[in-house]
DNA sequence: CAGCAATGCAA
DNA sequence: TATTGCATTGCTG
């Protein structure tokens, strides 16, 4: 018969780890900090699912001293005090083993170590197969034949197991050698001082010879090294002491039967009810929910007159069985609920699209995933007249912060169940009657959070919209994209070359660690900055590395070419659609926690503009034969936004007199007239003011703008005098944060910040910069939705040929049939201008071209001359 | 092959 | 030790 294993836990150097793996910003909402619990317990279960031990225990260390400090009044004298937010996480970690029925084992003057010791010993001898699981190599000693060791090496899955001969083929020893080792070469981590000058190397040297430590002592004339036999003398007894200290005890007094540490059926529901109390969501789906789920009654269609016999409700959820990549799915069938039946239809496409034609243009649709399956409908002809509800969106205006959820996890959270492992059909049809469950819920919480209208006139709109928009795609000359890149390759070879030159040898240009060798090492250039692992290499310190050597130019333009190339020119292709030419983006409306946008596969938010060589690639981006791109871009929305929330008399006057901002805040800050204001102030000027809005710090200030922190000190408590009221809004809005725990935008869009009463300082100072940032950022964010929103209705209703392309934040790029630019520009605008009411008004610059890059000004907007 | 670090592009 | 993103290359385990 096989033997039965037993895993036995080291809670303390686990519980360490895992503290040290996870970043403390995992929380719960309150703001108790749970990261190691949530580590420990994540191991926990990889445990028994990967080995399915028998038995289970887990040992602590107590408060109290152990023998060891009684011995030797330095032992661990070293350790740093355990970290403020990882001590209330023991009693947590107990709560936990105590939920899910696991043994803790604890005894006064002993540690983890010998607790686990002696019982693997026990359970050796009553014939079990033991793994011990700890983060400390201590234990490898106790490693036999019966005992293997899971050493947590770093993190919480960084595992290296260790049986008796992976450790023999490591240490090239015994495992209880390693005391002896410890007696002569010490511990740093515990203070064992061993003997001076004996190492890791030589303590294997001289237990390979002896044997063990005694033996070394009662041989030490045989010792190789003067200098080594008379310390070896000296410093015997401290020898003899610190193996005592290192040797783990394997007779500490414990009455253990073993057949009380069978492993009890944990998925109950007191571990469920813990688990939601520590917010551990994903834990719970391992655990499965409270509730089981009972797999749905459906009706099977088969054949198009039942479909068409179908008497649904004003409401239903439909769900698209689609198969296959972005733009070429295919429909395989429909799983369709009202609040009293479900059914599945599996029929021929044609079929299912008529049926669906008519179901999309009559009823009030519940989705999941919505945006993908509108974005099929409408590659089919079919329009989405309206979406009722989407789970995954109201789940993000929840919480904007948690990263993007799947399905299940949010039938677990909200509706505490879990959906059973059933065929893909069923699943289907499952996930679709609950949609109307989770409508109930969710619409609950978003009204109490004040968030259903930004629900049903925002972001569910949006998202047809969106699905319209990866549609539609922007057209690439493919032509175009090849002339830069070879152009590009050129001029990255003949870099390439010359810097080889000037190193004197050939090596990885992209390797900033093979750079920084050859700069700072071989050509002996200063260090500005390091990074956690070498020097830094990045543009800035290059910058200031200029004029000092020829090979630094090179090396930034080198920089320059081959992110053009790697990162814009080349990958697009790939993104190319054969049949459209065009390419679709994807955008995330799920993603970032202040309501912006993002884009993705590819990015096409990060296009270059900002210098002439980037800027080319614009080019590539072109409208169709007789149509132009239309650009239109709110002119400092944020700055506008913050004028408006933060009432400033000043900063609402500069955008009342249509006086340039960047001007008017350097002639505040530097005393000037208006007229005399130049480039340099007017560039630091800029600088303040957008500072200002991502909760500024003299230290970033002085660091972006490459002036003293006193100097940057000046300038924001000169700003600060001259918009008072913006200091205002900066204070109020963190005090309210830290009393209420989130912020808001304009259009009450929420984000919590748990770490705003952190006392941490580094964690509480980011809360509060994004305490101030996050209404401004996504207030404007808001108000882009709304204005596509609009331009979007205007285009449909005013049968308009001109399609909205790309969001860049704050910008829209519509393709537009030359006939209807000059219309198209001014209704865009007036909507865009028109979206909201603000106190200051919104501004739209306008420019149109056969590409993204050389557009033209359309009149008024205004000029950004110096800038 | 996954995941992290360094770097850099946009608003 | 300035906000929000996405993606690249190098490198490590």
């Amino acid at each position: 018969m096989q033997k039965k294993e037993l895993s036995l836990l080291d809670g303390n150097s686990l519980l360490y780890r895992a503290f040290y793996a996870l970043p403390t910003t995992l929380t719960k909402s309150d703001g108790t900090v749970t990261n190691a619990v949530f580590g420990f317990t994540r191991m926990l279960f990889s445990l028994l699912e990967e080995r399915e031990p028998d038995l289970l225990g887990v040992a602590f260390d107590l408060p109290a001293p152990t023998f060891r400090h009684q011995e030797y009044e330095e032992y661990k004298g070293n350790r740093k005090e355990t970290p403020d937010e990882l001590k209330p996480q023991f009693r947590i970690a107990k709560e936990v083993l105590e939920a899910l029925e696991v043994p803790i084992f604890e005894k006064e003057g002993y540690e983890a170590d010998d607790l686990i010791g002696t019982l693997a010993q026990k359970a050796e001898e009553e014939g079990y197969q033991v793994t011990i699981v700890t983060g400390d190599r201590d234990n490898l000693q106790l490693i036999t034949e019966n005992i293997q060791v899971m050493y947590n090496k770093r993190g919480i899955s960084d595992i290296v197991d260790y049986d008796l001969e992976k450790f023999r083929e490591e240490y090239e020893l015994e495992p209880q050698q390693l005391i002896d080792k410890k007696g002569l070469m010490g511990d740093k981590s515990d203070n064992i001082p061993g003997v001076d000058g004996i190492g890791k190397k030589t303590s294997t040297k001289l237990l390979k010879e002896f044997g063990s430590l005694e033996n070394v002592l009662a041989n030490i004339d045989q010792v190789g090294g003067k200098k080594r036999k008379a310390t070896l003398r000296e410093q015997a007894d401290r020898a003899k002491l610190s193996k005592k200290l290192a040797e783990i005890k394997v007779d500490v007094p414990l009455e253990v039967d073993f057949s009380e540490l069978v492993l009890s059926d944990y998925k109950n529901q007191q571990v469920y009810d813990l688990f939601m109390e520590l917010e551990f969501s994903s834990l719970i789906s391992q655990i499965g929910g409270h509730q089981k789920l009972e797999v749905v009654d459906y009706q099977l269609i088969e054949n198009q007159e039942e479909l068409e016999k179908l008497d649904l409700t004003k409401e239903v959820a439909i769900t698209l069985d689609l198969t296959g990549p972005k733009l070429k799915q295919e429909l395989a069938g429909v799983a369709v609920a009202t609040l009293e039946q479900s059914f599945y239809c599996n029929l021929a496409t044609d079929e299912l699209l008529n049926w669906l034609e008519d179901i999309f243009t009559t009823k009030e649709v519940l989705m999941v995933e919505a945006k993908e399956q509108i974005r099929y409908l409408l590659q089919q002809g079919i329009e989405v007249k309206k979406l009722s509800f989407e789970p995954l969106v109201a789940d993000y205006l929840l919480k904007p912060s948690e990263k993007e959820k799947e399905f299940e996890e949010l039938v677990t959270s909200h509706l505490q169940r879990e959906i059973e492992e059933v065929t893909e059909e069923e699943s289907l049809v499952l996930q679709t009657s609950l949609l109307f469950d989770l409508e109930e819920e969710l619409v609950a919480k978003l009204e109490e959070n004040e968030l259903l209208s930004l629900f049903r006139e925002v972001e569910l709109p949006l998202v047809s919209m969106l699905a319209q928009l990866e549609l539609t795609g922007i057209k690439v000359s493919s032509e175009e994209l090849e002339r830069l890149s070879t152009k590009l390759a050129e001029k990255i070879a003949t870099i390439e070359e010359q810097a080889f030159q000037l190193a004197g040898e050939e090596f990885n240009l992209n390797s900033p660690k093979q750079l920084g060798v050859i700069l700072f090492e071989k050509l002996g250039l200063p260090v500005i900055k390091r990074t956690k692992t070498g020097y830094s290499t990045s543009a800035s310190v290059l910058e200031k590395l200029e004029g000092q050597h020829d090979i630094i130019p090179l090396i930034s333009e080198y920089r320059t070419y081959t992110k053009l190339k790697s990162t814009y020119v080349d990958p697009l292709s790939d993104y190319i659609n054969q049949e459209t030419g065009r390419i679709h983006t994807t955008f995330n409306q799920l993603v970032t926690a202040t309501g912006r946008l993002s884009s993705a596969e590819p990015n096409l938010q990060n296009i270059p503009i900002r210098t002439e060589e980037g800027r080319e690639i614009r080019q590539v981006f072109v409208a169709e034969e007789g149509k132009h791109l239309l650009a239109a871009d709110y002119s400092q929305v944020e700055l506008r936004v913050l004028a408006h929330i933060s009432q400033d008399e000043g900063l609402k006057e500069a955008y009342q007199q249509g006086i340039d901002i960047h001007t008017k805040t350097a002639s505040e800050i530097f005393g000037l007239a208006l007229d005399e204001v130049g480039r340099e102030e007017r560039r630091k000027a800029k600088a303040v003011n957008f500072g200002i809005a991502y909760g500024i710090s003299d230290w970033g200030l002085a660091k972006r703008l490459n002036i003293g922190n006193q100097e940057a000190k000046e300038y924001i408590e000169l700003y600060f005098e001259r918009y008072p009221q913006v200091k205002e809004y900066i204070d109020t809005t963190i005090a309210q944060a830290k009393r209420k725990g989130y912020v808001k935008t304009l259009f009450d869009r929420k984000r919590y910040l748990p770490q705003i009463n952190s006392k941490n300082y580094h964690q509480r100072s980011f809360a509060e910069r994004m305490a101030i940032n996050t209404p401004i950022q996504g207030t404007a964010a808001d108000i882009m939705k709304m204005a596509m929103i609009d331009v979007f209705n205007l285009i449909n209703n005013g049968e308009f040929s001109s399609q909205i392309l790309l969001q860049v934040h704050d910008e829209l790029v519509l393709e537009v049939p030359t006939a209807e630019l000059e219309e198209v520009a001014q209704l865009v605008r007036e909507r865009m201008e028109q979206a909201v009411e603000l106190d200051v008004e919104l501004e739209v610059d306008l420019k149109y071209g056969a590409n993204w890059n050389q557009m033209k000004e359309i009149e008024g907007g205004e000029i950004d001359v110096i800038d």
